[in-house]
DNA sequence: TGTAAAGTTTAACCGCAGTTAAATTCCACA
DNA sequence: TGTGGAATTTAACTGCGGTTAAACTTTACA
């Protein structure tokens, strides 16, 4: 069994990769607020394992035994993060805490329990998909909300869960999974978006939002006024 | 905030103490599965926080401050164990194991609303009595099955929660909380207990059960054929 | 009452995951 | 192309909770 540092490691790793392939001693660093001598540390013995490839100066790439057991932690992440909402009211800008805690306590027998109570759901709370138990994530057409342009319309599908204020701020706002949004207008140089924001039974509201949240929120674009940029 | 291991060695003592109020340190060893000398480095750690009362080579006892950690940890543990029961259906040979590591990470929060999901119970799936948010225990007029004699009639209040093999015994042979017992003979030397067993439905089984059962039942007499033998 | 056995504590050590400080490597730019 | 500065790694150390081995109390009994 894996300790609990080695397995918030491989998922900072796992979470970084998107980003860039290959991923930096001192941005894993950063991630996890430990020293960069504490990284390169964990990095060899995580090496050793056969847990991710190191190249050194160069930086760290998780290997597939690596990537399953991120996959292990992300899922069991999730679903504890659906599960607190679902089962015990737990607000959303909360789950990611206390699931940073569970994640690490949960057998494969509860695992099971959670996700036949939860009806086999597919994302968490925030939008964010839920690896199935062989670790494949189903894939998605999505961007940030920050590459749209004005008139653009679309769905929020997922919102960034690791600021807990930025989530009530969202929550505030009605930036849920599932919201549609359309760009009424982007100001140049600071990108300021004006948004307006469908709450349902034929009301809806604006909000001028920057990059802080427009690059947090993940949408699907439904239509095609323009086309996002890259 | 306290460590797990420390959290471990208070509930340990806690429970050691319902036997002998001073508890040796082997027996603290023994009962935690590590070596007597790292049991005395604990217990000198705990004593400098105050958490315990230490005198060398006579044993060790809870102070007031470590009662209410221990009482906190047990409140935890207990209420999970229910939980788990309750809301996932965990089978009850099960819920300890896993609770053991739920409890350290159960925040404030989420104790309230599991003790509110539960309607604030007052005993776990053995029977054991949950500590309200204070540490306070109703009082229970008990005793272990094995000072019954025959004739005594009695209804189980709670059976030992720490060996899953002898509760999923127990719990094939119907020996529950709440179950209603007959004690209709008892052997001399071995002090094999025979005992009538009300299933329910005017049905009854019968069972010869030995001191390594009997002693892990706690009831409540019913019928004052005989009185307990102290 | 002296002493040996049993129990307890101390001492020296280990692995884990972190720290700071020093050495090393890499890279961009003059 | 040589070099300075930034990033990375290594070295030396810390605290935690464990180990074994040795030293020390306590106690029971001859």
């Amino acid at each position: 069994m894996n300790s609990q540092a080695i397995e918030d490691y491989l998922k900072a790793i796992y979470k970084l990769q998107v980003r860039d392939s290959t991923v930096l001693t001192s941005v894993l660093a950063s991630y996890l607020q430990v020293s960069p001598s504490a990284a390169t540390g964990m990095i060899k013995k995580m090496a050793a394992s056969n847990l991710v490839r190191h190249r050194p100066y160069q930086g760290v790439e998780l290997t597939a035994p690596g990537e399953k057991i991120a996959l292990e932690v992300i899922r069991h992440h999730r679903l504890v993060e659906l599960y607190l909402t679902e089962a015990l009211g737990v607000p959303w800008d909360k789950v990611h805490d206390e699931a940073e805690k569970w994640e690490h306590v949960l057998s494969e027998d509860l695992e099971d329990r959670i996700d036949a109570f939860l009806g086999y759901p597919k994302s968490d709370p925030h939008g964010a998909p839920i690896p199935d138990r062989d670790g494949k994530i189903s894939d998605r057409d999505v961007c940030t909300l920050s590459e749209l342009s004005t008139g653009d319309k679309a769905v929020i599908i997922e919102v960034c869960d690791e600021d807990a204020e930025i989530l009530r701020y969202l929550g505030e706002a009605h930036l849920y999974p599932r919201t549609e949004v359309q760009v009424t207008s982007v100001t140049p140089f600071d990108e300021l978006m004006t948004i307006r924001i469908d709450l349902g039974n034929y009301i809806s509201s604006e909000l001028v939002v920057g990059q802080k949240i427009t690059t947090r929120i993940l949408v699907k674009l439904l239509s095609l006024d323009k086309s996002p940029t890259a």
